[in-house]
RNA sequence: CGCGGGGUGGAGCAGUCAGGUAGCUCGUCGGGCUCAUAACCCGGAGGUCGCUGGUUCAAAUCCAGCCCCCGCAA
């Protein structure tokens, strides 16, 4: 079965790895075009493109789909079936009516739960217990397909976004595999998605980024544990940015103010007073520096009892 | 050439603008106080001030080049 692998990522690394080994026919791969990224703007290759031409994988980057030279050229893999993880496009009618047995999806979430661009961060910021992989028939909305395969996946007190997307990205794969195993044997479930517990994951902005000290303890934790390692929750000291690592949430005394500093321990870092309990630092960043613990940071920066985080540049 | 911050005893920082005894908060070692202590008091050890070269009587500090780390942005 000729498939055409989409994805760009990390996240579609580990998925197109899975099939190469598994044996499965990926007879093309397309991905982002090399963008200027990073400090100094190098432009640089995803890492699916690094991996296809490792492999000797053709490797195609268009700009754009919609787009009769693309399509052709898309055309003249000759799919039977085109595999989408993150590739970061939408797809268009034309190439999703392009291979005989469709276009399939690997999703970051439980659909119809976490439809978008964000999904593993979104579930830790919303404080989910569980969440998971789904692989579905693509169509034209935003990841509302109808559904093939799908797993459980819990999140762990100790989980964040970079444990849990990596973690997801190896069930994904998996399922990815059985999927295809499935489609192949003709046995592919094809369940539309409910219409209740549809939610959503838009990409993240800067202001997902800032801690805002009125809000519970237990969610400023959700918040740094879904940010971390990337972006990165942050708040301000003294009008430069502080990235936030990370925290534990603790049952407090009721009357210290959002933002303002309690205590600060040489060990176990700075307490915090939030919207409804304390909020412990115990690893942060100044900008242009490396990361530290709270306790280093306030040695060196003056942090004292009374004094505020937060109030934005 | 995308914008910007930084490299100073083991850790985090000040000192650099106006060159001239290297400081602070900790850690560490020894001693003291204490029923005891991560608390307190006293004392000590520990630094090629990222690297190279230049200017100068004198460079952490001024100049030039290089290496490394990081924030923004992607």
């Amino acid at each position: 079965m000729r498939i055409l692998f989409m994805g760009t990522p990390e996240f579609a690394l580990i998925s197109l790895e899975k099939l190469i080994e598994a044996g499965e026919e990926v007879v093309g791969v397309i991905t982002q075009p090399d963008r200027p990224r990073g400090r100094g703007r190098r432009v640089t290759a995803s890492p699916v493109k690094a991996f296809a031409q490792e492999k000797a994988i053709p490797v195609y980057q268009p700009e754009r789909l919609k787009d009769g030279e693309v399509l052709e050229k898309l055309a003249g893999f000759a799919p039977d079936l085109i595999v989408v993880v993150a590739y970061g496009k939408i797809l268009p009618r034309e190439v999703l009516e392009l291979p005989p047995l469709g276009c399939i999806n690997v999703h970051a979430s439980l659909l119809p739960r976490y439809r978008g661009a964000a999904p593993i961060h979104w579930a830790i910021i919303r404080g989910e217990g569980v969440t998971g992989v789904t692989t579905m028939y693509i169509d034209e909305g935003m990841d509302t397909g109808d559904i093939i395969l799908q797993e459980e996946v819990p999140i762990l007190p100790e989980d964040n976004a970079g444990t849990l997307h990596d973690k997801l990205a190896h069930a994904g794969a998996r399922l990815l595999l059985d999927t295809v195993a499935r489609i192949k044997a003709g046995t592919a479930p094809r369940i539309p998605q409910p219409e209740e517990g549809v939610s959503y994951a838009p990409p993240l902005e800067r202001t997902d980024e800032i801690l805002d000290w009125n809000r519970p303890a237990r969610q400023l934790w959700f918040q740094v544990r879904g940010l971390n390692p990337w972006p990165g929750a942050m708040t301000y000291w003294q009008g430069e940015i502080l990235k936030v690592w990370e925290v534990s949430p603790l049952k407090g005394d009721g009357d210290a103010a959002p933002g303002e500093i309690i205590a600060v321990d040489k060990q176990e870092g700075i307490l915090v007073g939030t919207g409804k309990g304390l909020l412990r630092l115990e690893v942060v960043q100044p900008a242009g520096k490396r990361r530290m613990t709270a306790s280093d940071f306030a040695r060196g920066y003056g942090v004292k009892e009374g004094l505020f985080f937060g109030g934005g540049a």
